[in-house]
DNA sequence: TATGAATGAGGCTTCATTCAT
DNA sequence: TATGAATGAAGCCTCATTCAT
């Protein structure tokens, strides 16, 4: 089986010289510039071949996208044993999640815009019981149990709140992406009122005060 | 004048028509596959015509942008002189908004999506002094004014507050849009969710309680 | 007859506008730009209506093409008087031929280069006999007899040497007007030159020295 | 290597094929009215596999107007051998030159009326010291001084004389090619003097008079 | 006389994809 | 496994021309 096992690394190794090149181009470009000529030219390989390894266009930025989400995922959880404090750990993780995600901006943003179910089974996040599928929202949940481990929730009031904070989160991120004319200050200073304060309002910390004005 | 008049009408009509057909096509294959023969073969006509109506494919897509965010406005101020309480005037704007948009889920996702200076004149939201220029905005900076009037804040915490709401409302009708298969029942649980709690937490209303966990 | 007359008038100036302003685009933007919307355009008439004045475009592109040939021979004959001196005449209609033409280098180039009979009719120099045809040529031999009244010279000579002489003016016309990018100064040292120098060498007049070096 | 030689071979082939097509309308139809679609019609091909062969239409251009040179180049070489005495040398090598444009006339028309930089390059004539570019007039101006050796004239009017001789040419195959339907017999009747008579005049040497008239 | 609507052909170009080799 | 040739559809847009009014 030794032939056949190294045919299947070779040919994984070419599906990942692909996907590296589309999402360099996808980078560069963005996503509507992205065409299996241009992967071809970049890898140095003749258009042809690209359908060697995927059926079409379509299944190489289906497997980007995913890709992409693993990515984010993974900084997500660097912040898990970042502070025995859960209030540290849902900031830090918020930002790292959200820094995350603006380096790699088209990326993100295809693969959260993105509708089809190859992508949906990896950023789905809205429906009831999500948490148990989507390791950004079963983070979150951790944190705010912990949060509230002395008056406790229910799981799905959990759930509801951890939903609003990934929401958000999104929204931001991609507003930050869209307007990306906006200066460089006050892009800092939107996301430190997010991490600093929004977050834990959604999180049910925060009483009527704004956290004494100092960090505005 | 008889005659021009309704020339003029007609080719209002026509003008219409062939928004409409873009619309349609955007809201079923998205914006990027959006073109000129497309709107031509739905409509029934050839696609030089198109050109007679309008100059080209930009300005199409920019009429379109603009009657959207128009008609967002417009549900927006209908919530104006809703009620003489500000807590509710802000949630039946939101609410408003959020429905007004995903009503009409393409062309809402086109215009919010849009990078180009043209487009970003309506949708910008995250700049500083934006409330100045952006409708949505200064009417939430009203109702929290109006929410905080007995401790107020500086207007450029409102503006934070405002931006955060906006930056939420937004992620949430995108990823509504994105997660299109998801139940009615969960949509409406977070919407409701949405607007009677979290928006009042953004706004700095509530404290450590949920609300009697009625509404989940 | 009067109405009819007037209306007959009132149609030759309407195609004058046309010609006119057909004219104006070839010389703003090159003769394959012309196009009858931009003629419409110009003359705030709708496209349509040119057809009532002209069959097609290029009835109007011959009628222009002959006209401007009008506007040359014009040019050419406004030197006849000026001297009387036949060698005197001759250079002084050669340096009016070329500035003329140098003047409309679109007009110019369009009628010189077109192969329609129609506009043949006008710029066709080269036929034997064409001297009883082309004003041009028939100037030119009127020169070129009177300045070899002492040793005459045939009928056909005298054509064959004039036929040159435009070829060669003809030639160095569209040099100047493809090399456009020619520095002044180098651009008048060769219309001088070739008025000076070579225009008498090809009449027969110089012999093997050069006129003194001093207009080089 | 067979395999990769002979698809180059192929290659070339199909190139040259394109090209031919191309010539041909232009040829038939004036360089403007050359197409990518016309050349794959003539060739039998789809619009799109040209592009397989050139990047773009200009390309396709271009090659055809080097090619034009060239050839008119390789004629004119040709005649550098053809004799001791120059003033012989200088008449056979015109008359290559007109003979190989007449050859090609829409390549030529198209490579001399072209404007752009690209192909000024090989064909720009009139700037002062163009001798040093253009091959042709290196070879006329070598011609001249040789014919002048007893009684040198300065580089500079070695030049202008050149750049009137190729002035000339130029203007009568030109006016040649405009005037296609003239006469074999009157063609080569003015091709002759031009040859015999006219550049003899222009290169300085005929004095007064005509040479015996035997020619005409 | 004059218009606006409409078309179909044509302009360049890019692309995903297939197929024979 | 890998290639180059080839296509047909599609992208945007301009134009000459016709026709009903």
């Amino acid at each position: 089986m030794s032939l056949e096992e190294r045919r299947e690394r070779e040919k994984e190794e070419m599906r990942k010289l692909i996907l590296d090149a589309a999402a360099e181009i996808i980078f560069l470009d963005g996503i509507d510039k992205l065409s299996i000529r241009k992967i071809a030219e970049r890898i140095e390989y003749s258009p042809s071949i690209i359908y060697h390894y995927f059926n079409n266009k379509d299944n190489i930025l289906n497997q980007l996208m995913s890709n992409a989400y693993q990515k984010i995922i993974t900084a997500l959880s660097s912040a898990k044993l970042s502070s025995d404090h859960p209030v540290e750990r849902l900031k830090d993780a918020t930002r790292n999640y959200i820094e995350t995600a603006l380096s790699m901006p088209n990326e993100y943003n295809a693969a959260q815009l993105n509708s089809s179910p190859d992508v949906l089974k990896y950023t789905a996040s809205l429906f009831r019981g999500a948490t148990n599928k989507n390791p950004a929202l079963a983070f979150l949940c951790d944190c705010l149990k912990d949060i509230h481990k002395n008056a406790p929730r229910s799981e799905s009031e959990i759930e509801l709140m951890a939903q609003m904070i990934v929401i958000a989160a999104f929204g931001l991120i991609m507003r930050l992406n869209v307007e990306a004319e906006l200066e460089e200050k006050q892009k800092y200073r939107l996301i430190d009122h997010f991490v600093n304060v929004t977050i834990l309002q959604m999180a049910g910390i925060y009483t009527n005060n704004m956290p004494g004005g100092k960090s505005i």
